[in-house]
DNA sequence: ACGTTCAAGTGTTACGTATAACGCCTCCTT
DNA sequence: AAGGAGGCGTTATACGTAACACTTGAACGT
């Protein structure tokens, strides 16, 4: 443990260049235009460089009032879609001289307990995904500027909310499916209260009762490969005519219905099409590749963080929903006649 | 922006709780033991509660000289493995008190710059995971305790490690593949520079070599689906017997072996077994499932951050590496006679 | 009666930084 | 020659917390 000689401070900072420390705060915060001349910035800035200093962040951020933090709040991180909104966010963060903080919600999507304690940092605003009121009324409780993703934008309190257009990417799914001449649907859904996951069921629905001659099953089940796998089988193998397309809420239940389709003897897609929704790497390594929403998860993260900014100046975020992207694959064809 | 009024510190809670500010910092701190009578600290919690008080962590911090934050670097984040890597971590850092803050390094997995730049937290440790030398000496300069994570034990230059057991995991494999009978291997191998990967090449050829009548061929690819497709393809179709058995570095690879497989009108696993490594939960959706070694990722950062927080405790990390465990599917089987 | 001990606090300081307010010297203008 | 205007810095202070050193009053033993 070789910690023992503590940390240069901007004092010795100022010692070792034959300044005052206000002089060393001004030359290394690039503030001093006018009020020290160039050659003795000079000197500052090589004595900091020899001592190895580095400001102390704590100190910085007592003075300032501000840390230049901002906390991520995410249902869970151990999947792609999150990792792509952290990467995404942290990216324009540090873009600002923003850090960004994580925490995953410990209870999988849903409410949030305690977004605080977890990360030792002090912060400056939350962008927070996906969440129950509760936690929503937790930290609005701390007046932070709060930036919600994908979040019912009339349920946000007044938040910023920055969505996916997830509805148009079910509704061009949808209009995939009928197009191709499938008119009895399975929706497998995604077991979990959250506004994103009912836009879908709405807007499947409201797609579906426009057309006459169709059916809707519909089939719950946590995000998780068993659960899907047997939510779908039994599903499928539900009295009635079987349905010739599954729409699922993610590319993860997709894959669960893969398995389920292939233990019921169903051939992909000449039996019966699967679509999913998100795009991960998963859909392209399915046989056959699935077709599914692309969901720019980085660009998400990315748009999260510049709306947050835009809060934390004062200025109002921009409104406009993220476009997604259907991608056709091989999971899909028209209906056996 | 309704952040007018400022945040009430802890002299606000003594003044409303009729007692001076030192008193609110050792009742709040849990240190008032034979200090302070049970009825004050009472009306000083009563009163912080009121005034919805929350310590000033700058301030904390800046007093304290410590900031009960880490750095846990990881090559990417989006990728399950990673991920659960952080979950671990964060989860024990969290019933010390501690935070964790990610530097996902931009590069992949590789030299890893500025990590203390992005996150804007002062920082009492770091974890780094699979990092090159000068990433290493940057953050060595600082002095700052370090746990390496999968990283040579001999080129750390003191620093703690902490390890999956792969050699072990690719161990278990080969020899699960040997006794099956296959006898011609190809290693589908990760092209990145990181001692995690070097293990497995070379305890592969070193099981085979003990066997008479093996053979090996190595095929190297970026960890994508296409580049593992590509250079599957390639490896499969070069002069020669065909391998009748694919080890490949992770489950990523795996699936592009897959689809190469396939592509080759192989069927798997009667014509040709594939192997992964990680046990993401793509191994269980490809067709068949894949035989893989699991790596306990959540584990292996709870490990790490335990590891670290021996460190700053001035202990010395136990230094046992993490066991892996062969998961058998159905990838793999008895070559064709 | 007097010293000792103990509970129950209070006063003060320092952590390292950023900045407002001030001082001094030189040079230019009128 | 006097006054002002920069240029070049310095001094002083505050941010909110934790901890050390101290005070006060009462109880207690001898």
């Amino acid at each position: 443990m070789a910690r023992g000689s503590t940390r240069p401070t901007s004092r010795d900072v100022a010692e070792a260049a034959g300044v005052s420390q206000a002089a060393v705060s001004l030359v290394l915060g690039d503030k001093w235009r006018g009020r020290v001349s160039a050659a003795t910035a000079e000197r500052v800035r090589d004595a900091a460089q020899e001592l190895g200093y580095r400001p102390n962040l704590a100190a910085r951020n007592l003075r300032l009032g501000r840390t230049r933090t901002v906390l991520l709040v995410v249902p869970a991180l151990t999947t792609e879609f999150f990792a792509g909104v952290y990467t995404g966010a942290a990216r324009v963060a540090a873009q600002h001289g923003f850090g960004v903080v994580l925490y995953p919600s410990p209870e999988g999507i849903g409410p949030a307990r305690d977004p605080f304690g977890s990360a030792q940092a002090a912060l400056d605003g939350v962008i927070a995904s996906s969440m129950a009121a509760d936690a929503l009324t937790a930290i609005r409780g701390d007046q932070l500027p709060l930036v919600m993703l994908d979040s019912d934008p009339a349920g946000s309190q007044g938040a910023a909310t920055v969505n996916l257009d997830i509805a148009d990417g079910v509704r061009q799914i949808t209009a995939h499916l009928l197009e191709l001449g499938h008119r009895r649907f399975l929706h497998l859904a995604a077991d979990i209260p959250s506004w994103t996951f009912e836009v879908r069921a709405r807007e499947i629905a409201s797609c579906l009762c426009e057309i006459p001659g169709t059916s809707l099953r519909v089939a719950r089940a946590p995000i998780s490969f068993e659960d899907a796998l047997a939510a779908a089988q039994t599903a499928l193998t539900a009295p009635g005519p079987r349905p010739t397309a599954v729409i699922c809420d993610d590319d993860k239940l997709a894959a669960g219905a893969y398995k389920a389709a292939r233990r019921l003897g169903l051939r992909i897609p000449e039996d019966i099409s699967i679509t999913g929704l998100d795009d991960l790497a998963l859909a392209r390594a399915l046989d056959p590749e699935l077709t599914t929403v692309r969901l720019d998860a980085e660009r998400f993260g990315e748009q999260g963080m510049k709306a947050l900014l835009a809060v934390l100046d004062g200025r109002t975020p921009p409104q406009e929903d993220i476009p997604v992207e259907l991608v056709v694959r091989g999971s899909t064809a028209p209906p056996a006649p």
